[in-house]
DNA sequence: TAGATTGTTAATCGATTAACAATC
DNA sequence: TAGATTGTTAATCGATTAACAATC
């Protein structure tokens, strides 16, 4: 039997995995217990917080001693379901397409990348860190053979939409999407966007800020 | 006189770029004007949200006109502070920061990538996308007589605070953070996050709820 | 003019933070 | 035991959404 997995609030569920990495940390030093108090300090935010959101993951503590480190993160690992490892397409080999393939550590967020597309004839059925490149003519029919769940989306906006329909088309549910472009797609269909620009905007934004207000 | 930028909410702050980008969109195709509804439809968000957010960079617009598309243009560019290009150093050459030098694109989001600093021999003193790479024990030195003020830090966990510290050393005042560790810098150090890790983890999170409700 | 849109004030909604009893 | 921590209910805070007068 699977445990269902109740839902949470979306600035929660961004925190999990930041908790994860602490955590992890904690165990790498061989430490067996940790309260909210120790991974709000780490990540300087409030420990009601932290305990709330753990909370959502259905962990239960204990009183003055805090979480089992192990159980901690299992809950965590399983409320995210990065202990059932999911394969997945990529389709757009350019830097970041690249790059992506060659992090190993998705494989720890449950991410597994089976076969990536692109329409560079170079590329076509060559090895990219190991993962085999096809031509994107073959999406739709691998997808639907393979039983792929989730696109990762890395090719240039001009491209973006028709590749996400094709991926739709081929039975997957959920696009990682890194290009800057509001994907349309039915209802439901997850979509979950990466737009570097939002992150830079707000960086430079607070750095003129910062300095007008020492001129 | 440089206008003053009031600043605004994180949410408002982080539309604002895809705002942006619907616009120059629009202007490529020759319109001059626009609505806060068009905006709105495009992106799937409500066109009160919409005018409020724009009115955060000051602009007027003309009840049942809407909004000279140049003028808005201009008013968000410069409120991101996108219209003064500004130098950055990046640290770390693996797959990432490789795709994000090779990224023309962030030239249009006001970050010039003019050196870049890796520990790996084989890289030093050679060109990575027309950019000279350089030992990372020359970051300080030349942070501070260049008057760099951004730090891209695209380095393992492993080595993510300490390099950090290097650039704070050097004078950089904002970094833009892809290592999945909460950097421990003193508080006027701005730090912008990129967390691949949240993303995803919403993704595998709801798409194994969507599995579950299916079941 | 009538309809559409802006800009702003007020109402609602949801997340964060505070308070506190239970407890190891 | 006393102090620290959990889990939960209530209060606060801030962002989103609604309402509406002004206006081209």
């Amino acid at each position: 039997m699977t445990k269902k997995l109740i839902s949470a609030p979306l600035p929660t569920l961004k925190r999990l995995p930041r908790y994860l990495h602490i955590l992890q940390d904690l165990k790498a030093k061989g430490i067996k217990q940790v309260s909210a108090t120790i991974i709000a300090e780490e990540l300087g935010i409030d420990s009601i917080q932290v305990r709330k959101d753990l909370s959502t993951t259905g962990i239960i503590g204990k009183p003055k001693i805090g979480f089992e480190l192990n159980e901690l993160i299992d809950h965590i690992v399983h409320f995210l379901n990065w202990d059932n490892m999911t394969d997945a397409f990529l389709v757009g080999l350019g830097g970041l397409g690249k790059a992506i393939l060659g992090y190993d550590n998705f494989k720890n967020y449950g991410l597994n990348i089976v076969a990536a597309f692109d329409t560079d004839p170079e590329l076509l059925d060559t090895k990219v860190h190991c993962v085999g490149v096809f031509d994107i003519k073959k999406l739709e029919d691998l997808a639907q053979r393979m039983k792929i769940h989730i696109g990762v989306l890395t090719v240039p906006v001009s491209a973006a939409q028709e590749v996400a329909e094709k991926m739709v088309a081929g039975g997957i549910k959920a696009i990682w999407n890194f290009a800057p472009v509001k994907l349309k797609l039915p209802d439901n269909i997850i979509i979950e966007n990466v737009f570097l620009s939002q992150s830079l905007g707000v960086l430079t934004h607070r750095l003129a800020q910062l300095k007008n207000t020492e001129a």
